[in-house]
DNA sequence: TTTAACTAGTTGTCTATACTTTTTTTGAAT
DNA sequence: ATTCAAAAAAAGTATAGACAACTAGTTAAA
C-alpha cells in the first residue's frame, strides 16, 4: 500500500486527498462504493486517522465523497462538477470548453466614481477609479461587453498592464492582493442601442446582465464589473447547498 | 470567561463557533480585529486547541473570519451575507425581503418523462413523472412560473400533499430524503406567448430562465425545476470563490 | 541608515488515544 | 420466518502535545 512520505514539502492530508481523487477519477473506488473505513484508510496510508479524516473532509466540501455517520463514507454517484462556484477567467472557461478567445481593450481612462460605483467599492463619490471597457469574442462572436472599476489608489500599474490576456483580478493578485470572494448578482435584460451594437445583435434582445463584486481576503471590496451578456449564446452555471 | 459545558446535546465546537460568530453580530468582535490566539481562546473557552480550530474553520468558510498563517485570524471587514449559495424556498426569500409570497397550482399530473427530462433526472425515456405547474406571485404581481418535474417512483405522495406551502424537495426531504446540492443554470430568454400571457408582461420581453436538477446526498437527481422569472423584478445572487 | 539575524507569537500539520453516537449486522428467542 | 436485543462497525467529537512554517517586530551589525 502506498505509504505516504513527509517532507516532500506537501501536506500528508493533501497527499490522502489527491489519491483518493486520483482513485475516483480512474475509477478504482467507483460511483456509490463505500471507502475503506478512516481507521483502515490511516492504516493503509501509514497515517493517523485524524489526516485521513482531514484529506475525506475537503473532498466531501467538494460533493465528491459523502459521510454517514456509523455507516461509512461514499462515493457520490453522479458527483457535480468540482468547479464548486469557483471564480474563473474568460481564457480559462474558453479552453475548458473549447473555444477560442479574444479580448478587446474599448477603453481604458481614470475617472471620478460615480455613486453607484462608488457604493459597490466602498469609497467616497468622486474618488478616481480605473476604468476598463472590453470585448469579449468567443470563436470571432461577440459575447460579452465587460465593464471593470478598479480604485485608483489600489493598483495604478493597472494602466499600464496588459489587459487582454487576463483579468484585472489576477493583475491585483499579482501585486500581492489576496482574492477570496465575489458576490455575483444576475438578471435578464434588454438590450439598449449601444449594447446591441457592440454585441452585434438587435435592440430589445435579451442579455444576461451579471453585477460582480470582487473583495480581499479581509472582505474590502477591489473591483467592480457589470458585465453585458448575450442571452443566446450565454449562462451562468452555480451550485446551490442545502 | 464563558467556561463551556458539554453533556447539552450541543458539541463544544458548535458552542465556540455560535458564541464567536455572537460576538461578531453584537460588534465585540469589530470588523477587522484580531481573535485572541487559538491557544488563548482554547484557555478561555476550556476546550483543546482543535476544538477551537473546528469552530473558527467553519466561520472562515462562511467568510465571517480569515486567517494568516504566522500573523492571527481578523473579523472579516465587510462580510459578505452567510447565505453562501444556500437553497432556499420562496417563502423563505419573501421572508427575508418582505413581500407578500403567494403560490397558484397551474396543473398537478402524472406524465411519461421526455428525453429531456428523463436526462436531467437519470431516468430511461418513458418513465412516469410527476409535473407539477405553480405560478408565484409577490406582493400579487406574479414573478415566475415554476415547472418541477420528480420522478414518480421517488415519492407518489407528491400527488397528494400540499404544494403551495413549500416547495417539493422539502416534501422529499420528510420522506427522508437528504437534500445537498443543486446545480442550476441561468440564461436570459424573450418571452414566448404562453409565458407571457401567465406573467403579464409583453411577448419578448426579457426572463430570467433557470433551470436547476436537486440531488440527494448520493448524487442522484430527485427533482429538476424548470423556472421562468419576470426580468424586471427577479434577480439571483451567487458567490464566488477563488 | 540600511541590512541582516534573531526572537516571540501564531497558525498549520500531525500523532495517538479515548469516548460518543449512530447504523448495520448478528444471533437468539418467539 | 419475525422480532427484538446485543454486539460490532463506523463516523463524530474531543484531548494533549509536538513540531513546522510563517509573520512581524526587535536587535545587532555593517
Amino acid at each position: 500500500m502506498p505509504t505516504l512520505t513527509k517532507t516532500e514539502g506537501v501536506a500528508l492530508y493533501v497527499q490522502v486527498r489527491e489519491t483518493l481523487r486520483e482513485r475516483i477519477r480512474t475509477g478504482a473506488l467507483k460511483p456509490g462504493e463505500k471507502l475503506p473505513a478512516e481507521d483502515e484508510l490511516a492504516t493503509q496510508f501509514g497515517v493517523s486517522r485524524m489526516t485521513v479524516r482531514q484529506g475525506i473532509s475537503d473532498l466531501t466540501d467538494e460533493g465528491m465523497l459523502y459521510r454517514r455517520r456509523g455507516a461509512g463514507t461514499f462515493v457520490t454517484q453522479f458527483h457535480v462538477e468540482r468547479d464548486h462556484n469557483k471564480l474563473t477567467d474568460f481564457f480559462e472557461t474558453a479552453r475548458a470548453e473549447g473555444f477560442e478567445a479574444e479580448v478587446q481593450l474599448l477603453n481604458r481612462e481614470v475617472a471620478p466614481a460615480k455613486i453607484m460605483i462608488a457604493k459597490a467599492l466602498a469609497l467616497q463619490e468622486g474618488e478616481p477609479v480605473i476604468r476598463i471597457l472590453t470585448l469579449r469574442r468567443a470563436n470571432g462572436v461577440p459575447v460579452t461587453i465587460y465593464d471593470e472599476y478598479v480604485p485608483y489608489k489600489l493598483c495604478p500599474e493597472l494602466l499600464t498592464e496588459d489587459l487582454c490576456s487576463r483579468p484585472a483580478w489576477q493583475i491585483l493578485e499579482s501585486h500581492g492582493y489576496i482574492i477570496k470572494r465575489a458576490v455575483q448578482r444576475v438578471e435578464a435584460r434588454a438590450a439598449d442601442e449601444d449594447i446591441a451594437a457592440l454585441l452585434n445583435i438587435e435592440e430589445d434582445a435579451p442579455i444576461l446582465f451579471k453585477t460582480r463584486v470582487i473583495s480581499a481576503e479581509d472582505g474590502k471590496p477591489v473591483e467592480l464589473i457589470l458585465c453585458h451578456n448575450r442571452g443566446d449564446v450565454y449562462s451562468a452555471k452555480m451550485i446551490l447547498v442545502r
